[in-house]
RNA sequence: AGAGUUGGUUGGAUGGUUGCGCAACGCCUUGUGCGUUGUGAGGAAAGUCCGAGCAUCACAGAGCAGGGUGCUUGCUAACGGCAAGCGUGGGUAACCAUAGGAAGAGGGCAACAGAAAUAAACCGCCUAAGCCUUACGGCCGGCAAGGAUGGAAAUGUGCGGUAAGAGCGCACACGGAAGCAUGGUGACAUGUUUCUGCUGUAAACUCCACCCGAUGCAAGAUGUGGAAUCGUUAUAACGCUGCUCGCCAGAUUCCCCCAAUCGCUAGAGCGUUAUGGCAACAUAACGUCGAGAUAGAUAACCAUCUUCAAUGACAGAACUCGGCUUACAGGCCAACUCAAAAC
RNA sequence: GCGAGGGUGGCGGAAUGGCAGACGCGCAAGCUUGAGGUGCUUGUAGGAAAAAUUCCUGUGUGGGUUCAAGUCCCAUCUCUCGCA
């Protein structure tokens, strides 16, 4: 699980990648990322209530944040990353969420092995 | 064994590994740090439909308007909730449903159909009295028994009565109102006497009784720099309520800043036992402390056990309680009803 | 978290408790034309029956009040909006 440090909380973070950020789409996931002057990166996730109840989008959210613990090593720093989700997101299962988030890292040019 | 009714209960347990929030303690490299220990969602946390606490608003106040409730008695901090009853309706029954005061305070509405819709005469029935006519019959009239309709046509049956008829009279039945008696705290029930035959609608307006000040933790408190406008002994700008009164000397807007800290969890709390009560519930004793986030923590995997099964339902605290309503895989328990084979 | 408003033909959108679907757009058929457009007329909620026509179901869903409900009341589903 993603520890707080590296987690997006201010909402002029996510307006500021709202507004600047590069959007990059995949099935079930979109990612906005841009660039931060600190030298970790940060994540957000955005899941709407159009997607499901509460049980649902936190178990979304949950994943994604699993997801980005295990790739972590392999991220660039210095970089803002949101990932908004999609409502087809319902029907990924774990693993295939995780090469789906890889090969947006890896179009977003931030994934180094 | 079948069909069914009602109520209650449960919503896995233990251990391990990897992680997250919060609290306490410790460490040193003093911070977006590390470690240890403890703790960490529900029966509905949901819908936000009611009721309270709490906070702010003259001193929380008055009147009008507006809103809510509506059989009785009790319970409760309070309620539109709950319990026990009453009446009415449904069901073979267990049982279920029930916003159930007033239409004799007042107007309003009742489409279409029908002769007529809250009072009547289209068809119909009748020529006894009066007038005309030799007579048949006609005029003047009388009647509301029968008849298309409709949710509703003014109580039903029989006898008397009559020209024809009619609660016009009588008997019985069915209501309604008032009085009295008995039982019950009461709603009401039973009996009886007198009068009486009145359309429905208040979940439309209304009347009656009772209740309600407004805004909601995005309340509010602490802290915080600058600018502009209005007001300052008055008919009070602004605010408290939609209006009127009454009260208040500071108020409003814009920019900046933190989305800071507090509010934030020990409470009408939970469990057990005893006593009182048909019950809701109350009282006493003993025990107990069980989340507090703020882009928002509870998860994933494995093993064992209970289990038909546990991989499985509905679903995630956001100031806190009491209810209501709605969603829900499967399991368990209790009470009762109907039909009837067989014994 | 707190609060407000809506849901009616294929679409937009009316309707005082009284024959549901005004009106507009769209669609279909006919007339007009050499042909098309425009214009004019008629029809158009769904289902069943060969047709005239008849029957049934229809205002998000489920109940209730009423003789009668899109309208009044209760519950519920869903959509939209506001509040720092």
């Amino acid at each position: 699980m993603l520890k707080k440090k590296f987690r997006l909380k201010k909402k002029y973070e996510f307006q500021y990648l709202y507004k600047k950020g590069v959007r990059l789409h995949s099935a079930s996931v979109t990612l906005l990322c841009a660039q931060n002057k600190h030298h970790t990166s940060k994540f957000g996730f955005v899941v709407s209530k159009k997607i499901g109840n509460s049980v649902v989008r936190n178990a979304i959210k949950r994943k994604l944040r699993a997801c980005i613990d295990i790739f972590l090593p392999n991220i660039k720093s210095e970089c803002n990353c949101m990932f908004i989700a999609k409502d087809t997101i319902t029907q990924k299962d774990f693993s295939s969420l995780c090469l789906e988030i890889k090969g947006l890292l890896q179009k977003a040019g931030i994934w180094y092995e």
